[in-house]
DNA sequence: ATCATAGTATGATGATCATCATATTAAAAA
DNA sequence: TTTTTAATATGATGATCATCATACTATGAT
């Protein structure tokens, strides 16, 4: 081997993160294969080493969207018992830095109206993440005593999705901040827990 | 005046029917001018006799989805109590039919994602027409008796769109089902009405 | 019946982009 | 140090597309 055994998959990696938040600011039909290659701090050229082509980047880069995600929750959830942990990430989805990044986070309220034009296995690999994430979010209401805890986490996901999604539609940002807030609200009513400050 | 006077206000519409059903069912980037003029009966060259540019023809299209919206709203609910009303809304709203046909259908689902990424006036029209859906929604939930109607009316259409998207999203038929299914229930619940087979 | 012109069509033009063929370079092995 | 070749860069190619300049045509007015 010439270069480093770990050299190309650092390279990969590095694209990977790029696409992934590049996808997610931009939409995938308006993000460049040059683009994310520069970046990275590449040109173009050496992309389809990495790449069989554009479609295979974008089902890779959700893989890498929601494995960030799925960090997220692990921190926000740790070391929290688990009706604060919930709490805690509720506050953060529906929270006005969430809403005003749009380069990270959440992978389903950032390419939601993407989803239904992409290739199969983009989509393969996105239902996959939608799936796990329902599931977490699942556990965690069972731990807390809920009967039917996948139901109640599928719809507590529909209202997190759409409340971020309209959130970062409305211009006016008061108007804005109050849709954060009533979902916030509501959503932790609907959880059997007292309302408090995020 | 040559032709008609309405000759060209008819042909407009129709470019903008066919614009707001090919830019929701493939989204704005992947929609071609020439393909909206093609699905209208003309050639691309008239274009430019109708819209300043793709922009505007986009912006003047999101107007006319949520002007399909809000006529389907009122049939739905005109010949029904609020209460009734409310319930069919939520029946079609999520049900496989509207699921199904990305063509037409609430637009907030249909472009929710791609909304931070348009121009200026896109957006402004959006907000517009989300206000309005949210008003129409309050005042129905006011009558109804609730509090907070404005509040609650957001919270709802969030877990509307939300639920929607999801399940579009899912490629699992049944899973599919059971996100529409989980939304509806609990978006009855939340009404204090008596869930019942749509 | 002919004419004037609004409305539409034809056919560029230049830009962006995915993809690929070929060249170059950096570092491990000899 | 030289050789080897994996990794990356350069520079096409062809496709798609928005936009525009120019040509045509259908129809109401004469």
């Amino acid at each position: 081997m010439r270069y480093d055994t770990e050299h190309k998959q650092k390279t990969r990696a590095m694209v990977l993160q790029a696409a992934a938040k590049a996808i997610r600011a931009d939409g995938p039909d308006r993000v460049a294969v040059a683009g994310v290659m520069a970046e990275a701090g590449l040109t173009h050229g050496g992309f389809y080493a990495h790449f069989k082509s554009k479609e295979e980047l974008v089902a890779a880069a959700i893989g890498q969207m929601f494995e960030e995600a799925r960090a997220r929750w692990e921190r926000e959830t740790a070391e929290r018992g688990p009706a604060d942990g919930l709490v805690a990430y509720i506050d953060f989805y529906l929270s006005k830095k969430h809403r005003d990044a749009r380069g990270f986070g959440c992978p389903m309220a950032a390419l939601a109206s993407d989803l239904p034009r992409l290739s199969e296995p983009a989509r393969e690999q996105f239902a996959d993440g939608v799936q796990r994430s329902t599931a977490r979010l699942g556990e965690q209401l069972a731990v807390l005593g809920h009967a039917a805890a996948e139901v109640e986490a599928r719809s507590m996901i529909a209202e997190l999705i759409g409340a971020l999604s309209l959130a970062r539609i409305e211009p006016d940002a008061k108007r804005s901040d109050a849709i954060l807030a009533a979902s916030r609200k509501q959503l932790k009513q609907r959880l059997g827990l007292e309302a408090r400050q995020p």
